[in-house]
DNA sequence: CCCTATAATTATCATATGATAACTACAGAG
DNA sequence: CTCTGTAGTTATCATATGATAATTATAGGG
């Protein structure tokens, strides 16, 4: 197999990893929340306690714009601001209470729905499974 | 390892795909093009000749949007719509050529990326990475 | 202490995007 | 031919997003 071969099912599976988060993530609930605002949020969910700037950088957005959508993710009563004591011009933030649940329910809703592919595989397959996700972040997809 | 654990281990691998294919489309020159409407381009050039409707779906945009930002495309020069000959209701969708040129320069610069990091493996690591490939893409990335 | 760089905020503007209603044109069933 | 469903268009509105300038506060070097 050629490189250009090789390409065309990079580019491939690059579309059906996107439609397939995007089927994952459609049906949980988001009631209030815009795209942009939930990059954040997953982000934050994951990487918590974070600064704004690593927010921003992460999500490719600037400071202004990470600042004033964190402001509304405030106002929504999902996430929470503290001075950091080391250096007081950074603020830590973290998920709040209502945002660990919201996150939560769609992690666990992705869950289910990953269960719905892989649920009947053996632990086996299971194993070929992960050891592929580390062979291509590896590989590949490293960052 | 239980499902949690590979369920973490796949929100990574999402994670890291995202990045990288954001990585790997930046830098490519886009003129002119909105975020939105380089998504109906990428849609055109892997499957045309598409109909309209196939766009919205594909892209998960409303019919009237998708046909406003076709528009735009062709006001851009860089798709073609002709009238489908059996069901004159339809439009075939294609690039022109100015809008193949694009998409074949951007091709060419995410390929190059790709190069980079796969371009010094061995033909049996590209054989693993194939194979890796295949396999999340039947298990677990099926659309 | 002064200077410069960093972290974040606020305000403002232009544009992109999403939602919806009302419309035209055509296909296919009966 | 009429009726109903499909494909697409146009117009309009509200909102989300991106870009940028000006400002505040603090850190850290000298």
């Amino acid at each position: 197999m050629d490189k250009q071969a090789l390409f065309l099912k990079f580019i491939d599976f690059v579309t059906a990893v996107h439609q397939t988060t995007h089927a994952f993530t459609k049906g949980a609930k988001l009631e209030d929340v815009t795209p942009v605002q939930y990059k954040m949020l997953e982000y934050v969910a994951v990487s918590q306690p974070v600064t704004l700037s690593s927010v921003a950088d992460c999500t490719h957005m600037s400071l202004p714009n990470t600042s004033r959508e964190l402001k509304k993710l405030i106002q929504k009563g999902l996430c929470e601001k503290v001075a950091d004591a080391d250096d007081r011009r950074r603020q830590l933030i973290r998920l709040s209470d209502k945002g660990q649940q919201l996150m939560n329910g769609i992690f666990g809703h992705m869950l289910s729905q990953l269960e719905g592919r892989i649920g009947t595989l053996s632990g086996e397959k299971l194993k070929e499974i992960e050891q592929a996700l580390d062979l291509l972040h590896d590989r590949v997809f490293r960052t």
